[in-house]
Parts: structure tokens; sequence; C-alpha cells
DNA sequence: AATGAATGAGTCTTCATTCAT
DNA sequence: AATGAATGAAGACTCATTCAT
């Protein structure tokens, strides 16, 4: 799988049409949301009967939660190793949380979309545990932004909403981003990381 | 209506239950989504029977089509009042446009939601129609950092992106604000503004 | 409508096809049992479409109750007819009530089948609607059973039961009986009658 | 297993899972009901797979032909066996068809329920067996009907109809009859013993 | 004998929409 | 402008059954 390409979000699980289930059921709900998406169109994708989807999901909400839940686990690791490989000063910290956010997005932005855009319709558990998941991504960035305002280095009056923000503003980034664009990913990523230092504030060279 | 409540977006007007179904179809498409609420419930909503929306609306969609329209075209009139009215340099038009924007929210918040969320599902002319108002609310954006930008006050390396980046930026708030949160209207549109004079890294007063 | 041929169970109500569903549910139930008979099947024996059925009643389950409280509703009047407008002694009240419940079957033999045989499929307070409608029905014999047994009239030494074995002997009838069967309808309630009064033990004549 | 305790119907039949297939069917029919029970539901009860069920029976409605049968065998068994060790006399000979039949509805109550509400449910040679074999039961009990009225003893100007009206009479107490009931299980026998002889008309000691 | 995966027909119910009144 | 009745398509999900292993 080249790292250039969009790449599918589950690999294959070892189960029958297991994987091939759970990213047609991610392209269905990002194309046309999980109301909008019916369960033939998700084993269409997926090349499968509709009655075999229930062989390995219980409902339809909860393969919403499963795919969820493999996407927010996906983009968690991958922040929290960019954070932990980057060196001690908050700035560069967060200039690789927002590179490692922004690279989840170009590699797999339909998840993302589904993620931002679908969330609502999780119900009970299903939305307790993908909330705690989402307090997790956020924790991340709200310690950088914590050591950054101790350190002096972020100087935002407004440090306690700043990591709610830098997320929406990232997040949204799935809204818009296309391949084709005229940024390259690498451009992208810098462009946001200098959006989010800014915003909180942190001394820039001009 | 209390400025301070939240207001129903659509006013009577003068015809029969028009106005309770717009309202009752922002409403639904807010708490359900826009396919997962159905006719039957704006219905109920508007305190009407399901037969009786079609004497005032077409389809399910031509009604998501009028109520964004109406909630836009409330938003740009704001907007443009705000700015109008704001001085000559560039940090304080974007201020009040912020500060209309922001206000909008608080009084209409599922207004916002359903404008965010629900677009996707537009097809043909009110798509379009949709998306050449939301050009021009970003447009009233781009002159002003257009013009802040040539007049050196603000600095960003990325004046293209920046409308749109400080746009969704805005509209999440409609996302996570709850009146009886911490911050209070004018301390929300405050944070807001210096949110995005620090986007657009306008000098700021520390 | 000949008192002689099965009437159907549900006059006219003024309201569209609500008889028609109501006599179709009935006779779909008791040709295929509850679970065994759709929704499709009710629909297409009413004349109607299967949508059009949940114009008229929430669920099939709600059908079924609905179908056996009328079947209820009518064998209970008719008995309370019948023992009020027999004489005193509890013999002859007891023999009046028999032969009213036998006229019920051989009239509504279909209801009465789906009586005995489905109300297990009832839940909730549908269900407990029933079985108190059916303690009424079986009060009516207990409150003859304990007049004959206190006037000596019945020597049953196990009053308590009585009423009930009667009552299921009673409704079995609609199990076997054939209007072309070998007794006629008078004939057939005045066997009934016999059984009922040998079970209580009442003095016959030989 | 306790004589006093319900005891399962099939006994092991040295076939890996075949008896506990054919408990769990009665059960799973019995609480459900043939349509409402789903084989789904009898692998459940049987501890089972779904498509292990096939490896012992080749349908759904051969499952419960299957089960019926044995339940019938049995009862057949036990009424012959018991009016065999019976005197001569009709009298007692009914008494102790009575007391057999109790005693297999008290230890296999479930198995009576499912062979009363589901036989119908059969079709073809399956139905036509079955048939066969309750019109053998009857057989046992129309026999010693004729013989007591041919002896005088049982008085009763409908022979003909009281065998199968003893029978359904007999077959309601599965109905209603739970163990922790007011009556012990040779009380009930006695009862319903006493019931059948006065529906014959035979003479009673008062 | 046993399983998990697969399937096509079928389940109940709801959908957006239309029509007669 | 307003309603209740009506409809055909589609919704999620389950059914009995089969097949490869």
């Amino acid at each position: 799988m080249n790292a250039r390409s969009p790449a599918t979000l589950v690999a294959d699980t070892g189960r029958g049409n297991e994987a091939a289930i759970l990213n047609a059921a991610l392209d269905a709900f990002g194309a046309q949301g999980f109301h909008g998406a019916s369960m033939r169109d998700v084993a269409k994708r997926a090349g499968t009967s509709l009655s075999n989807l229930y062989n390995y999901v219980p409902s339809k909400s909860r393969l919403l939660a499963e795919v969820l839940r493999r996407a927010n686990d996906e983009l968690v690791a991958r922040l929290r190793a960019a954070v932990d490989e980057a060196g001690d000063d908050a700035a560069s910290r967060l200039r690789e949380a927002v590179r490692a956010y922004v690279r989840f997005i170009v590699e797999h932005q339909v998840a993302m979309v589904v993620s931002t855009n679908e969330v609502r319709y999780l119900t009970g558990p299903d939305r307790a545990a993908l909330v705690a998941e989402r307090d997790a991504t956020q924790a991340v960035f709200e310690e950088i932004v914590a050591q950054g305002v101790a350190a002096g280095t972020f100087r935002t009056p407004y440090p306690d909403d700043a990591a709610r923000t830098l997320l929406t503003t990232l997040g949204a980034v799935s809204g818009w981003y296309r391949p084709e664009g005229r940024l390259s990913r690498g451009e992208l990523a810098e462009q946001q990381a200098r959006y989010a230092l800014a915003l909180l504030e942190a001394p820039l060279a001009h």
C-alpha cells in the first residue's frame, strides 16, 4: 500500500468479509451520511449480500460505532507516537501533533469526515465510548497547550478553549481537502501548524 | 421575543402555518439530521397534519433548501450590516464581523448546526443557490482579510485560505456552544475575535 | 346478515377500511396463527395495501389485541344478556349461559379459535386487558356455580375449579365444530348444557 | 431424574446432540409457538450451532413432527399400560386412564402444550401420522366409554362425543396446571377423574 | 458431527408523496 | 388551508436453509 494513496482504514482481519464490510460502511456513511446510507448500500460496496452483513455486525448503529472506534484508535495512536518522537519543547511537539493529524486526514479523509459528522447518531454506550476516545485526542493537545503556556511559549489568554478550537479547525480540513489541491501534503501540514501556533499566540518569525 | 432567548428563525409569514412548519423543520433536521427526520416528525413538531405540509412545500428537500436559504439570508444580512457599521480599518471590521457571526450562532444555534451539517444533502439548483450564498458570506471575510493584508495589518502568509479557515472555526462554535456555558455571549465573541486576529497574525497587545 | 351464516365479527365502523382490516386479521390469524400470518396476508384479505394497515393499527400485536378485545366484548355482552334474561335458578341460568356461549362459537367460530390459541402472543398491557376480560367471562360462570352449590343444586366437590373447566370445555368446541356436522346448533347447545350440568353434578333426569 | 420433577421428554439417544436438540425444540415451540420460534432459538437452547441442527433434522417442520411423534408415543404407551393394569370394569379403567393422562401432563407439560397448539402447523404425511396417533389415543377412551355405556355404568345420552370432550377437557389441564398450585398431583388426578365420570353420568357416591 | 459464512426470500414497519374530501 | 386514507418503494433486520471446511 503506497503511503501516498488513500489507504483503506481496516486491513484484512482474517475473518471472511469483515474488512471489506467495515471499509464499505465507512465509504457509504461518508458518501451519504449514516441515515442516508442503507445497509444494502453497504453490502453492495462490500460485494456481499445484505443478510451476510449481520454475520459480522449486529446492527447498523453498531456498524457505525465499530468503524468510528477503529478510526479513532488509529488517530490517537498516531498522535501519541508523533508527540512522543518530537522534541521537548511545546512548539515542536505541537507541530508534530498537527503534522500527524493532517497526515491522518490526508490518508483517511473519509474516516475523518464520518468521524466528524456522524458521531451524533451514536447512542448509549457506543456514544460514551467514542466520546471518551475523543477526549483522549483532545487531552493530547491540551497537555501540549498547558506545557507551552507554562513555559511562556504560548501567550493565548484562552488556553482552556484553545485545544478544542484547534481540533475543530484541524478536523474541518477533512471537509475541504482535495488531493489534487494547490497545496502538497507537506505544505498543508505546514500551513495548519502555523495556524495552530498563531492561534496559541506563539511568537512567530516573520 | 427577547433577544437573549433563542429566537425562532422564521417569524410569522402571514400565511397560515408556514412559519411553524419552517421552524419545525429546522428543529427536526437539527435534532435528527435531514435523513433521520421524517416529514411526520416535522408535521408533529409543527402541530399540523402530515399532508398539510405539502400545501406549503413541494418536497422534503425543498423544505431543507427553504430553511437553509432563510438562515443564510439572515446571516449574510447581519454580517453586511455589522461590517458596514464598523470603522474603516480591517481589524475593527473583522472584529465586528466575528461579533455578528457569534451573535447569530447564539441566537440561532440550530440554524447554524443544520446549515453546517445538512447542506450536503441538497442537490441541483438548491445546492447551487446555497453554495452561492455561502460564497457571499465567505467573500465578506475574504475582502476584510485582503484589505488587512494589503495594509500590513494581517501578516499571515496564507491569506488565501485564511477566510475559509476562519469561517469553519467560527461555524464550529455552533457545535459546542451552550447557553449555560462558562463564557457570556460577549466574552465568547471577544474570544473568537481574538482567535481570528491571531490566526491572521495581526499584532496583538500582550 | 342471516343469523345462520357465519357473521363477520366487526360490522362497518364508518372509518374507511377498518372493519375489513379487523375481520381480515381475524381470518388470517385463525387460518395461520399469529406468527404464521403476515401483515401482507392481512392486507390481501382486507383488499387494501400493506402500508395502509398502519393507518388503522400501530402494530401487528396491537392488531391482534384489538381483534381479541372486540371478540371478548361481544362474548361477555351476550353471556350477561343471556343470564339476565334467564330465570332465577342456577340450572336454568347455566343452561342459558351455555346456550349463549355455543351460539357465539357457532356464529364466530374463528374469533373463538383465535381467542383460544393466540392470546399467548399478547404482551404487556394488551395481555393484561384481555386477561381481565376473560376473568369477567369466568366470573359469570363462577357466580352461577356458586349460586347452584349454595342452593344444593350443584353437588360437585370442586366448585372452585368447575367454572374454569367448564369454560375450557366449552371453548374447545370451537376447535372441532363444523357447520355441516351431525348436530344442529340447537342440539349442540343442548349437548353442551347437559355436559355442563353433569360436570357440576346436578341431578339429571334419566 | 426425580419422577416428581418435570422430566425432559427425550432421553439421551446415543447420537451426539440429538436429545438436546429435540428437547430444545420442544421448549422453544412451547415458549414461542412453532412460527414464533426460530431454528436459531432452538440451536441456542440446545447449546449447539444453527447449522448443526441440520445434521439431525432435515427441516423445521420435520423437527416439529419428530417432537410431536415422540410425545404422542409416550402418551399412548402410558395410557395403554395404565388401562391394561386396571381392573375390568369401565369406571376403574377410566379412572386409571385419566390418572395416567394427568401424570403425563404433570411430567411433560410443555410437550402437551405443544401437542395441543402446534399440530395444526404440520402438513402432509407428518400431519396424517400425528392424526392417526391421536385417534389411537381417542380410541382408548372411546372403547372405555362404549364398554361403560354397554354395561349401564355410564348413562350419558351422548356417548359418541364424550371421548372427544373428555380428551379436550383433560388436554386443557396443560394450559393452566402449575406445579406450585393448590392441588397435589394426586388430587388433580382425582379431580379430573371425578369430572370425567360425572361427564359420562356415572352414578357417583355423594 | 460440527462450525462460520453465505444467501434470497421474507419479516414488520416507515418513508415521501398523492388524492378525495 | 386542512385532513385522513391510500400507496409503492424502501427501511433494518430475521428467516430457513446450504455450503465449504
